[in-house]
DNA sequence: ATTATTAATTGTCCAAAAAACACTTATTAT
DNA sequence: ATAATAAGTGTTTTTTGGACAATTAATAAT
């Protein structure tokens, strides 16, 4: 078959007797506020299930590729643009959408909560939600969140999740409590900055943030080009690994 | 809304204009000889594009779950039946499939290919490939393969990928070649040992595997029960974990 | 102005783990 | 019997991790 033909081959033929599908794509966005972590949600605005809690979530288009569509569908449920997700799994189960079959390719990030808050104005029904305190949601979206959790301490656990996902200056202090937040645990601060400060990645900046401490705490900013050659040197910032699932 | 009504409801509405698309699932099958690490494909049996070669693919079904249509097509395709595979990503580029607009979930597994390799018989053009030789593959097919090989060595590099995806019976001397293999690199034989010794969840067995040596390297087996529990016994099994990428 | 309060910052010592390093042993082929 | 091959094993040194408490900077209260 000549390139002629084989175009011409194509604009004609499609696959046969194949089932085509929806597909959808659901946000998971964690976000921090320099002392907890939330959960975004949206509350359904349909009929059927209304007042349920749901993340963000939609069909994709036509000629839209995944990520073209996640930020689409982020932006218009709850206004934030130019949060960078990433994939976190595609879920097929039949059944997971009762009105019609729908497979869901979910998308993850965490970003800063006072970065964006302007953002999500009252035009949107989205909400911040406690990560201890997350209501009922619809379809398998529990099951989405209870598996981003699990990603989000699994990437934290041996690199600086923190730094794909997280505002480009930051304190000390505020990574910590980031870091014992997604653990669910508490670290001693000395050996968490020496950690830290080994990797040689932080730039310490001459400004301080203020809001949380009299003294005030230095921000930091990541160092990128070293970054994108050497994030392995924040493997095994978390004492005791063995305790993350 | 009542339960009846809700289900009526459903029965009868469907999504409305929205674009249903082809999934298919692409399989990406790496295996161990027991010397070097290898990757299965299959030749194209299709008019256009015929003699090059290829993962696994087709499209899911229509009430086929993700773990259902990746058995089928691997079975379908090359004979493997009961392989556990995981998925790796979904790919959702527009043009991928100059066909049709197609998402494709990928999913990969690692085996043990002497332990499969009377599945894969003659009724099938599959067909292992060295790692390092793998020849042109088509549609996004060398990019789902690259990012496959990165996971696992990220797997490999904080959990024993190996006995997820491995035989069930493996010497010391087999399992350190692939390690080599999946990191390209060489380690030290004792460290190693001793390294994989300190997680205790290896069982000693009587009998040796005789093939690679004269001597002959005993059999090990996984403590499953341990493992299932304590498998973070095998985080950092790599020295120098930060070369790895 | 002095003092109290709060949270950030910094260093030492000890224990555990990782890395570098080489010889002995079991088996088979000659 | 000997040579060849790859498996198996121990010690020392270096690096890293973890427990632990005093000092400092800034503000608020008196």
């Amino acid at each position: 078959m000549d390139n002629y033909n084989f175009y011409y081959f194509q604009v004609m033929v499609k696959y046969h007797n194949q089932t085509r599908i929806l597909v959808a794509i659901d946000c998971i966005i964690f976000g921090f506020d320099g002392a907890e972590l939330k959960l975004l949600l949206v509350q359904r605005g349909l009929e059927y299930e209304r007042g349920k809690w749901s993340l963000m979530g939609g069909f994709i288009q036509n000629k839209e590729d995944f990520e073209k569509g996640s930020s689409r569908i982020l932006k218009e449920l709850t206004g934030l643009d130019g949060v960078y997700m990433e994939q976190l799994l595609a879920f097929g189960q039949t059944n997971r959408d009762p009105i019609e079959r729908t497979v869901s390719v979910a998308y993850f990030a965490l970003i800063d909560i006072n970065q964006y808050q302007k953002q999500i104005n009252s035009n949107y029904h989205a909400e911040w939600f406690p990560i201890k305190q997350i209501p009922k949601l619809i379809f398998d979206h529990e099951e989405m969140v209870e598996l981003a959790k699990q990603k989000l301490r699994y990437k934290a656990a041996f690199h600086p999740i923190i730094f794909e996902l997280l505002p480009d200056k930051f304190t000390l202090p505020q990574l910590q409590s980031l870091y014992e937040s997604v653990f669910d645990s508490s670290f001693d601060k000395r050996n968490f900055s020496r950690k830290l400060q080994s990797t040689k990645l932080l730039i310490k900046q001459k400004d301080k943030e203020k809001q949380g401490s009299k003294k005030g705490a230095y921000y930091y900013k990541l160092d990128k080009k070293r970054y994108d050659t050497n994030f392995h040197a924040f493997f095994n910032l978390i004492p005791n690994p063995g305790n993350i699932k």
